[in-house]
DNA sequence: TCAATTGTTACTATCAGAGTTTCAATTGTG
DNA sequence: CACAATTGAAACTCTGATAGTAACAATTGA
């Protein structure tokens, strides 16, 4: 893929996309770096290097962005250790994946419903 | 209501809620403090004082919960300077809320399914 | 050979969340 | 009344996660 940097006419370094979205080109690049692992960017390295989209911006949902760069939960659920003695304590944490887990999935369902296309027209509307 | 701490044979002392779930005393008021404000827990003060449910747990559902304490949103949305002469960097962060808005809605309408008399008969069930 | 860029690591800075401490106010109890 | 136990609240500290900063090897076009 190297020397074809340009098969993506939007193809844009770290340093570019940081400057535009205020922030550092390290940040940039790491966050590129689980994009490209989970497929959803390329990059070229050496001069001339940059990083595009490696699908189209329909075919990318906010959900893949969500699991790519390892978004939280919808809930984090407390690590404390339990008491004994106390019956919630020793079986809360069950309790709450069970009934979270279909709020992680409705959350999960929602965002597969949007991409990355949906984002771009509702900005060129406004 | 002072005085009535009996009101609720399941009135615990802040205390005795920390030491149960491994936690501090302090924060369990703290947190207690803004379920009192949302109605979902009341308290007595003074000698005997104590806390308990202002509700039975089935007319408690864990969205009063989550808005009672303020969690965060689903997502954080960034609060960047914009970059002028960015047309994405200006437009962006109504773009994403607007979106998100309609996965916060999910979330809640999950979240708004499940109530605490749910999770205690999940834990009996366990 | 040189310059520009990614990928990665180490370190630092910042912020939010929870822990700790303290104290005033309240209110049963002797 | 005096005392003890408790909530509510404030101030401060500790800690972990996140992003910023810096540095450098590896890559690659010119």
């Amino acid at each position: 893929m190297a020397g074809l940097g340009c098969c993506n006419e939007n193809a844009k370094t770290s340093t570019e996309l940081a400057q535009s979205v205020n922030t550092s080109a390290s940040f940039v690049r790491r966050t590129m770096a689980k994009l490209s692992k989970a497929g959803l960017v390329e990059t070229s390295k050496g001069k001339s290097g940059a990083c595009w989209l490696a699908k189209k911006a329909k075919q990318i949902t906010l959900l893949d962005i969500y699991q790519a760069v390892a978004a939280p939960k919808a809930f984090a659920i407390h690590a404390y250790p339990e008491s004994k003695r106390c019956e919630v304590s020793c079986n809360i944490k069950g309790a709450l994946d069970r009934a979270l887990d279909q709020t992680q999935k409705a959350l999960e369902s929602s965002l597969e419903k949007i991409t990355l296309a949906d984002i771009v027209a509702d900005i060129r509307k406004h």
